[in-house]
DNA sequence: TTTTCCTGATTGATCAGTCAATAAAAAACC
DNA sequence: GGTTTTTTATTGACTGATCAATCAGGAAAA
């Protein structure tokens, strides 16, 4: 059956700027009462087309939770590919965690609704897990090399609830530490805790 | 002007289901998407009930807000109470904020909620925010007496950090530590900075 | 007989999603 | 090369459903 079909090629634009659109009301809305009217004319389309590129509204979150997941690994990829050493990967991990691009009060504010999201949405969750599932893994990776399994696995779960926590707090305004001291504060958990754990440096392993 | 107005009294219970009620909607549902009327059936009345003992839906969530943050700060003062020690009374702010009743999964799916509510409310955002510092001062309150006051900031602002993102975490299911790991994480975080910043355990102050 | 308590029915708004219609580009046909 | 047909892109108007909030009315208590 079919060829490659003819393309005349708005899609990919039309389904970006809905993307971005999309991030941008919820974040400026703070929540998930957004409508598509409103996500489509902040994209510069009237909300027919909208459901023309996406079949329904719930898609669009999807989607816009994707492209952030997406972006974030990113980060974490360049980030950690500079470094050399576990040391070096771990905090490479915390500044792309905690990177000006994710502190951003709109991309906060639209991680912060699509972990409720999650609460109901299967696939929201499944998403969440991915990336929950692979900071830690990510973190797990580094951490090995300093200190016991079970020690590191301690201290994973320690930075990110850190991490996680410090993004809710920020979303709420006040009284959130700023980049820099968040970034302290993650990095001095990791110090002491890795050194408690009797750092074995050996680059045996 | 007015006397007493005569009450046959059935305001105080009817206010205290619908309260009962709005939490386990919100924690079933995941979500603020909860109608009047599912709230109202499941505390046992008509919807227009609800509306009489409450102007606003909005007005029946930030009563149930109010009753999670008050119930909070009960087990937070009855632990407390007990503590001879800083060190205990820091033990036991932990112990509360993680205590079986605030990590009943309706009760995390509903403070969750109600953080996403903060943004756009700013009632709710008050609420919030004093919850917020009421547990920092708390926190400051018993670690002034170990470390400096600046040391004392940093360690607040993480041990909330951590809390709130074992929160999340758990709100999410997976991959979430359970409670008395959780414990253990942010009593691990108290001793080992509250040990590097040079503890004078003097009780001189 | 005034006040509290309670409900069924209604109203008014809001929206997600659909549809019919149109235009323009690309492909197919002659 | 010119005409017809299909495909993609786009919209205004509509529908059907859902719900918060209101209201008029009624019963029991004080």
């Amino acid at each position: 059956m079919g060829n490659e079909l003819p393309k005349v090629g708005q899609e990919p634009a039309r389904r970006a700027a809905l993307v971005s659109a999309t991030i941008s009301e919820i974040g400026q809305a703070g929540s998930l009462d957004v409508t598509v009217g409103q996500i489509a004319k902040r994209a510069g389309m009237s909300p027919a087309l909208a459901h023309y590129y996406f079949a329904t509204k719930d898609a669009i979150f999807l989607a816009a939770m994707r492209h952030i997941l997406t972006e974030f690994g990113l980060l974490v990829r360049a980030g950690t590919a500079r470094a050399r050493t576990p040391s070096e990967r771990l905090n490479a991990i915390i500044d792309a965690s905690l990177s000006s691009e994710q502190f951003a009060d709109e991309i906060v504010a639209a991680w912060l609704v699509f972990y409720v999201q999650a609460q109901r949405s299967p696939e929201a969750a499944r998403l969440l897990r991915v990336y929950a599932r692979r900071l830690h893994s990510n973190l797990m990776h580094s951490l090995t090399a300093l200190v016991s399994r079970s020690h590191a696995h301690s201290i994973a779960e320690g930075m990110a609830s850190m991490i996680d926590g410090i993004y809710i707090r920020h979303a709420l305004q006040d009284s959130a530490p700023d980049r820099p001291r968040a970034r302290a504060l993650v990095r001095d958990y990791l110090r002491l805790t890795v050194a408690e754990a009797g750092a074995r440096l050996d680059p045996t392993h």
